[in-house]
RNA sequence: GCGGCGUUAGCUCAGUGGUAGAGCGGCUGCUUUACACGCAGUUGGUCGGGGGUUCGAAUCCCUCACGCCGCACCA
């Protein structure tokens, strides 16, 4: 036998291994040796793109792929695994031309120009390209490198090229002008997958557009009220672009004419309303100047929120919010707030129809502040509640707003009438009894302390019931003017929402009744306000305006229209009419407001700006509506002068502050508020991405049906199978795929033109026929144009482009037709395909397709795809519709979608982070073997793993410990693998051999079912809880002895162990299996082809069977003899630790059973005792540690350092907690509950383990009795 | 919003109805002839909360909470 080094050395051993593995071809697969006996088991890899370098992903997914091609070799499969990379479009132009660039080289691409750049890139593949393919190699990957493939390899690029003009043929793919991602950094579309939305925290500004009636009317520069100056106007404005920095809430304030410090402002609008103007008068003078800012009331009414106790509102008038108390005490969380207010309060109670009885209290707040107001009232849904009035009507609406706006709000606010009313709905409000509005009432007037009830106040609000819920309907409205407790009218603004009109129509009595009332207090009547004026906030000059909510107003001068939906009463009328668009200044254009159903009038103002030109929803409307299309941008970003010149020039991101501006300066900006939103953004470059109307080459998905079906019917296993409910919910939404790209190195489109310069069909056609030579009715069929036979282009004739042009469109991917379309003057597209568009054929391309090559006879389709997550809809469900669609069938059987690379804090690995390990370093310090082994130690199915270097440590020790387990069978010398003799077989001996049939099965299920944490788990427990630390340590007792005939067997039985787990080990540790191989020698007299070359062709270690088994004399209880034996080691050991002995010493065993001298010998090993005596008559010293094992007791005889109280205690613990076990079991089997319904088997278990624990207990209590 | 995954020992995770587990870590002891990348012993858990089904629940059902990941999105 060839001696073993004292240590093991990875990295000589990898490389030298691996090489040899080359040398001999053992990774090349040869379709001809399939056969029936040999089936073929084959993988392609997940190309890597060719300018990546190795990261633990690669490690994991590659591992995986790994394991399972050399458990098909050893299970006696042809195996291929087919390598290769991807040429990767963008990623790889981008790393050259960096390259490039630092090398001082060019400055642009275009000082290169497209043939010289593409040469460069080539030149640097070959120099730097596909590094990692080597470092895949360091990692021991088995892939069949004769086969290597670059999906930009001349017969792979014939195979796009002929897929391509394929599916042109098949009308599956078209050039059209659509909206698409366009990523301003890399220039060029891209397709829907490569945009990752990310969370936003930008603004939602609300600007007001002028309505004008048509088209015709003189453009003004900029809105203009009566009466005020043009410096108010601009505070007014200002102040309301202020917004709650912590809810970010909405105000619904149409309005716009409050000054928070001086009280309200008025425009001439208000004026008009000479009620209204006495009331803002009035308010503000009652407030004063030095009216609290809000913000310390906010905060309070923030906390209230907090507790959780106010859950319901209920506007009262427009200036107050109510609040009620719902729970067992319904004014008890008001209480607080309440009595800081009690103090000085003078209290009106009046009734009111709608709310019973109410009472406002006049108080200053905790800090002193005037004009304070709490209404106390009961409530139609007999619970008492707070109201808390403002000084100020825009803060009480920011409140409703922010109340709206939370979570679990039963208060929801439905919409508005054409009359203006509206109508909140309380979904959770019960219905109540008489008696319930009763005893709320009582309530309330007892926590005011027995005021007078006196009728008063407007009747602006009723309650009614309907479908089972309470709705308020108002009277209120836009500019509702009412009275406020002191009798005088007031100004408020309102919420527009619509109501049923079977519903309002009910209640047209009520409003009549307050039109009146309104009208003998000299206050406008809401009646008199024409439909026109609702939502919308008329001047002095009777201008009307609308308000528009945008994120992105830099778009404004690509507005074409404002469109609203035809079913929003608010704002149905406008359609037809137009608006004067903002933006740019210098052309104030009008633009049509239009009906659109898209349009969501719940959200927002429910007035949408459109912007076709770059929003996809927004392009829909414009093509629904005819609308015109004002690209605004530069592709890379920058504003074109269609953005007018304040804009012209800016970035986007510089052009929306600066667009911002300028609405602000018109004063038409209202407010900005926070808004959060999800943009997106270009996942490779990190760029928000512009969606852009250009002219880019689609593709109709082909072979859909199949391949949805697949998946569903479980033809082909998804593994974890929930991925194949994405795959599903992703096939059923389809959008065509935009595989157009604006970059140079790439498949590029085979596709020619020729421009016909005149737009008349006719003659365009002619001109072409007099190059080609074909006739009109030749277009959309093929045609040979070089006159090499079998060589054919497609030809069409588009009539009318953009330019007024006649396009000649041919297509080919014939050499001989290109080279005539060339002399004829066609020029090719210049875009080049999606990468995405060459990899979907990789099952098949690689392998030779589209002949009909022997190796895609023999190993297509594929049986396994190992790859991630992520890619799902990028390359996996495409290659599944490629496979069908060009293959006929699936492209592989089974797909393992591996977890993420985490790390120990569970982020996601990543080069910016850098938390990312080099899996290069990890193999130079650990191995290769230890880096596997560790990896797949920590990958639970198809679960993200949070990776630590411990378990390539772990991985490490482990190969250690198989390598100086390797070296004691050497150091024993002897015979390798000899004749197994059932006759001289230990206990120890069947115990491993039955551990090793149980590790086997382990592994083989774990490794069928793709679960390799769990497998790994297995080889660990085997090989080193069972093989090393029991049954080399017992095998000792033979190896140390003197029986020559027994010491050999025992080597055989280890020889049989250790040669079976190497080969279970190899497909997760190839390196130091195959080394061990062949330094233990198991490869002499084997077969070539049966692991005398290599282990990787060893047969898969299969469980002894029953004959074999039977052959050997084992039978299934051998390993209770074994494991009691282990257990009275564990004792003995035990005992030994209690008392802190940690020399040799002697032990006595009390058998209770015969033991052959072997056995004790294997006893006294393990136990390390010197010597063990076997008394059967031991009479242990009183006070002798002792423990009962199923062998018998075994005793610790300590002379001179007997501590009686210590052994009292020990014995004492043990037998409290045996008495506790016992008790529960015999609790359970005198239930007869239990009994009568438990299962036999459960029942004698139980019965069993009453048995046992009674045995113990009363050998427990002798020891216990024996201690005195 | 819709869907998925997860929550078990300090950490990473097994455990799909019947006595709560592994590895790592911690602590104690041991240089014992394959291995200190080792050996022996030992300490860690009301299995996220609540409810239900059951003789019995980490496991099945409902619900809530938290975390992660997709998808869809509203200007």
């Amino acid at each position: 036998m060839p001696e073993l080094d004292k240590t093991y050395t990875p990295a000589d051993v990898e490389s030298r291994w691996y090489q040899r593995w080359l040398d001999d071809k053992c990774f090349e697969a040869d379709p001809a040796r399939v056969s029936e006996t040999r089936p073929a088991y084959s993988i392609v890899i997940p190309p890597p793109n060719v300018t990546g370098v190795l990261h633990m992903g690669h490690v994991l997914n590659n591992t995986i792929q790994d394991i399972l091609c050399r458990r098909a070799r050893m299970l006696g499969k042809e195996v291929l695994w087919l390598p290769g990379t991807d040429h990767a479009g963008l990623a790889t132009q981008n790393v050259v031309e960096k390259t490039l660039k630092k090398q001082g080289v060019i400055k642009h691409r275009d000082d290169l120009g497209r043939e010289k750049l593409i040469e460069k890139i080539w030149e640097w593949k070959g120099t730097q390209g596909d590094i990692i393919i080597d470092q895949l190699k360091k990692l021991g990957s088995s892939c069949d490198w004769s086969r290597q493939r670059f999906t930009f390899d001349p017969d792979y690029n014939a195979c796009v090229m002929r897929v391509f003009v394929d599916l042109y043929k098949k009308g599956l793919i078209y050039r059209g002008k659509r909206m698409v991602n366009w990523c301003p950094s890399s220039l060029t579309a891209l397709s829907d997958e490569e945009v990752i939305m990310k969370e936003q925290k930008g603004s939602m500004y609300h600007f007001r557009v002028e309505v004008i009636d048509d088209d015709t009317r003189p453009q003004t520069a900029r809105p203009r009220a009566v009466d005020i100056t043009e410096q108010e106007e601009q505070n007014a404005h200002h102040e309301h672009t202020r917004t709650d920095p912590h809810t970010g809430c909405r105000t619904f304030i149409h309005g716009n004419r409050f000054d928070e410090r001086a009280g309200p402002y008025l425009s001439a609008a208000n004026r008009r309303t000479v009620g209204a103007a006495a009331a803002c008068l009035a308010q503000s003078q009652r407030t004063g100047a030095d009216a609290p800012s809000g913000e310390s009331r906010r905060e309070e009414f923030r906390a209230l929120l907090a507790t959780g106790q106010f859950r319901e509102l209920n506007l009262i008038d427009l200036a107050q919010i109510g609040i009620r108390a719902f729970g067992d005490e319904p004014l008890a969380a008001a209480d607080e707030s309440l009595k800081q207010l009690k103090a000085g309060a003078e209290a009106q109670p009046f009734l009111d129809h709608a709310r019973g009885v109410v009472y406002k209290i006049f108080a200053s707040d905790a800090s002193g502040n005037a004009g304070r107001k709490v209404t106390v009232s009961t409530s139609p849904t007999a619970r008492p509640y707070i109201e808390y009035e403002d000084s100020h009507p825009l803060e009480a609406l920011e409140k409703l707003a922010l109340l709206h706006e939370i979570g679990g709000l039963p208060t929801e606010i439905l919409g508005v009438t054409a009359q203006g009313d509206w109508v909140l709905a309380q979904p959770e409000a019960t219905p109540v009894t008489e008696s319930e509005i009763g005893a709320a009432r009582a309530e309330a007037v007892a926590l005011v302390g027995g005021v007078q009830v006196n009728e008063s106040g407007l009747e602006d609000i009723r309650v009614v019931w309907h479908r089972g819920r309470a709705w308020i309907i108002s009277d209120l409205h836009l500019r509702n003017i009412m009275r406020d407790s002191e009798g005088k009218a007031r100004i408020m603004d309102a919420l527009i929402v619509p109501v049923p009109k079977s519903l309002t129509a009910r209640y047209e009595s009520v409003r009549q009744a307050i039109r009146e009332a309104k009208e003998k207090a000299g206050i406008l009547s809401s009646a008199t306000h024409a439909q026109e004026e609702l939502s919308l906030f008329p001047s002095a000059d009777r201008k009307t305006w609308l308000t528009i909510a945008t994120t992105r107003p830099e778009t404004i001068p690509g507005d074409t229209a404002i469109a609203v939906n035809p079913k929003d009463e608010r704002y149905a009328h406008l359609i037809g009419k137009h608006i004067r668009r903002p933006l740019p200044l210098e052309n104030q254009a009008a633009i049509p407001i239009v009906g659109d159903e898209h349009v969501d009038f719940a959200f927002g103002t429910g007035v949408l700006k459109v912007t076709p030109a770059h929003d996809k929803a927004d392009f829909e409307i414009g093509q629904r509506h005819k609308l015109e299309i004002i690209d605004v941008l530069h592709p890379n970003g920058l504003l074109n002068e269609l953005a007018g010149k304040d804009l012209a020039g800016l970035d986007r991101f510089e052009g929306r502050k600066k667009a911002v501006d300028l609405l602000t300066e018109m004063g038409a900006m209202i407010k900005a508020e926070p808004h959060q939103n999800n943009v997106g953004y270009s996942e490779r470059a990190d760029v928000p991405i512009e969606p852009r109307l250009s002219e880019q080459w689609f593709l109709k998905y082909p072979s859909v049906k199949e391949s949805q079906a697949v998946v569903a019917s479980g033809e082909m296993k998804f593994h974890p199978d929930r991925w194949a409910k994405v795959y599903d919910h992703w096939m059923t939404g389809l959008q065509d795929w935009c595989i157009s790209r604006q970059v140079w190195w790439g498949h590029r489109i085979p596709v020619w033109h020729a421009m016909a310069k005149d737009s008349d069909e006719l003659r365009a056609f002619s001109e072409f026929s007099n190059k080609t030579g074909l006739s009109k009715s030749d277009s959309w069929t093929e045609h040979c144009l070089s006159g090499v036979k079998g060589e054919a282009t497609l030809v069409t004739v588009y009539q009318n482009n953009d330019e007024g042009e006649t396009r000649i469109e041919a297509v080919t991917d014939s050499e001989a037709e290109i080279e005539k379309l060339k002399s004829m003057g066609f020029t090719q597209d210049p875009d080049v395909l999606d990468t995405w568009f060459s990899s979907w054929l990789w099952p098949f391309a690689t392998m030779g397709w589209p002949e009909k090559t022997s190796t895609l006879k023999a190993f297509y389709p594929t049986t396994d795809l190992v790859t991630g997550p992520d890619i799902i809809f990028f390359w996996v469900a495409r290659m599944i519709m490629a496979g069908f669609e060009w293959m006929g069938e699936l492209p592989f059987k089974n797909v393992y979608f591996t977890g993420i690379i985490r790390d120990k804090q569970g982020r996601k690995m990543s080069k910016s982070l850098g938390n990312s390990p080099d899996p290069l370093e990890l193999i130079a310090s650990y191995s290769a073997d230890a880096l596997r082994f560790g990896i797949m130690r920590s990958a639970p199915l198809g679960q993200d793993i949070c990776f630590d270097d411990k378990n390539v440590e772990l991985g490490r020790n482990f190969c250690t410990k198989l390598w100086n387990a390797a070296r004691f069978r050497q150091m024993q010398g002897g015979e390798v693998e000899t004749e197994i003799s059932a006759a001289l077989l230990s206990s120890d001996d069947k115990w491993i051999l039955l551990r090793l049939n149980t590790a086997i099965a382990e592994v083989s299920a774990a490794l069928e079912e793709y679960r390799f944490s769990d497998a790994t788990a297995t080889l660990y427990r085997f090989f080193w809880s069972e093989y090393c630390d029991w049954y080399i340590e017992a095998s000792k007792a033979v190896l140390q002895g003197s029986d020559a005939k027994r010491k050999a067997n025992t080597l055989a039985v280890i020889d049989f162990v250790l040669g079976h787990t190497l080969r279970l080990f190899h497909p997760f540790m190839p390196f130091i299996t195959e080394e061990l191989w062949h330094g233990m020698g198991f490869n002499t007299d084997l077969p070539e082809n049966q692991g005398g070359k290599s282990i990787m062709f060893a047969p898969w270690p299969k469980p002894l069977d029953e004959d074999e088994l039977a052959h050997f004399g084992i039978l299934p209880e051998d390993e209770k003899t074994a494991n009691d034996k282990y257990e009275a080691v564990n004792l003995g050991r035990g005992l030994k630790s209690t008392f802190n002995i940690n020399k040799r010493v002697r032990f006595v065993l009390k058998p209770s059973q015969e033991l052959p001298a072997h056995e004790v010998e294997v006893l006294r090993i393990l136990l390390n005792a010197e010597p063990l005596d076997v008394d059967a008559d031991f009479a242990a010293t009183k006070g002798t540690p002792s423990a009962i094992t199923p062998l018998g007791t075994i005793f610790l005889p300590l002379d001179g350092i007997i501590d009686v109280e210590a052994e009292r205690a020990r014995v004492g613990k043990e037998l409290a907690k045996v008495e506790s076990e016992l008790e529960k079991v015999i609790a359970k089997l005198a239930d007869e509950n239990f009994t009568s319904k438990v299962p036999q088997k459960v029942l004698d278990e139980h019965q069993l383990r009453k048995t046992d624990w009674q045995e113990k207990l009363a050998k427990l209590r002798e020891m216990m009795a024996a201690l005195g």
